[in-house]
DNA sequence: ACGTTATATGCCGGTCACCGTACTATCGCT
DNA sequence: AGCGATAGTACGGTGACCGGCATATAACGT
């Protein structure tokens, strides 16, 4: 899973949202960082509810627009967990090997790194 | 940045490996979720080293099959780095927005959330 | 002697997620 | 009337990754 399906799964998590709606969500969520295209978006979206991670709410006409509301699955939350444990395990082994970069076993600032976020183990 | 390329820049952090050292190291640290094709992994090395992010540390021939050596560079440590510190915040976000998931507060397990991995903020 | 597994690298075709852009359409603001 | 935000659809392109194949040597089992 990329990183554009990831942040819509999250964005998702909390409550149904329509397309812009998720594309202003990440887009908060990201801190700025992410804007998502609609292309992205909807294409997307299209393959995570063939997936079943995520399903149509509901359909609302609001002024002629159509307002697509999606709605994060049973199953897609547990894969969005399953994503999360996978992305914590990997930032600590990252984290764990950038600490052997000197060389050798070292006893100051570095270490920094199992101690940030290492209690896995 | 995807998950095979995070993956050998992680591999890289902690000694010059060649790139069947990487394919085993890979395997390793994702405790054998992540197998490498020899595809995947000449490709990531091959954009890695346009981007400066890894290195041709040396060259060695054993027994007549060249051996060649990959090293993370400065840039490449401080993009892993980077990437950690998004996959951290992107895990963060996810968790707190599936802790919302059922619409309001709520006091009991599944808070479990924020208290699992979560000091970050 | 032969097959299998491990070591080690290179190449190539295919797929699919994502990007970028353009287009349609309505509303509010100026 | 024109512009920007809202809201969704369509489509061509790129590039990372996958899968498989080719090549070569060495160790190990049968």
């Amino acid at each position: 899973m990329q990183e554009p399906t990831f942040l819509i799964l999250t964005a998702l998590a909390a409550q149904p949202l329509h397309g812009y709606g998720v594309i202003r969500s990440v887009d908060e969520l990201s801190a700025g960082e992410v804007k998502l295209r609609p292309g992205t978006l909807y294409g997307a979206l299209d393959r995570l509810a063939e997936q079943g991670l995520v399903t149509v709410d509901r359909e609302e006409a609001v002024e002629g627009r159509l307002r697509r509301y999606y709605r994060l699955s049973d199953a897609g939350a547990a894969a969005l967990q399953a994503q999360v444990e996978r992305l914590r395990r990997h930032a600590t082994a990252a984290e764990v090997q950038l600490g052997k970069r000197f060389g050798g076993a070292l006893s100051f600032g570095l270490v920094r790194a199992q101690a940030a976020g290492e209690v896995t183990g």
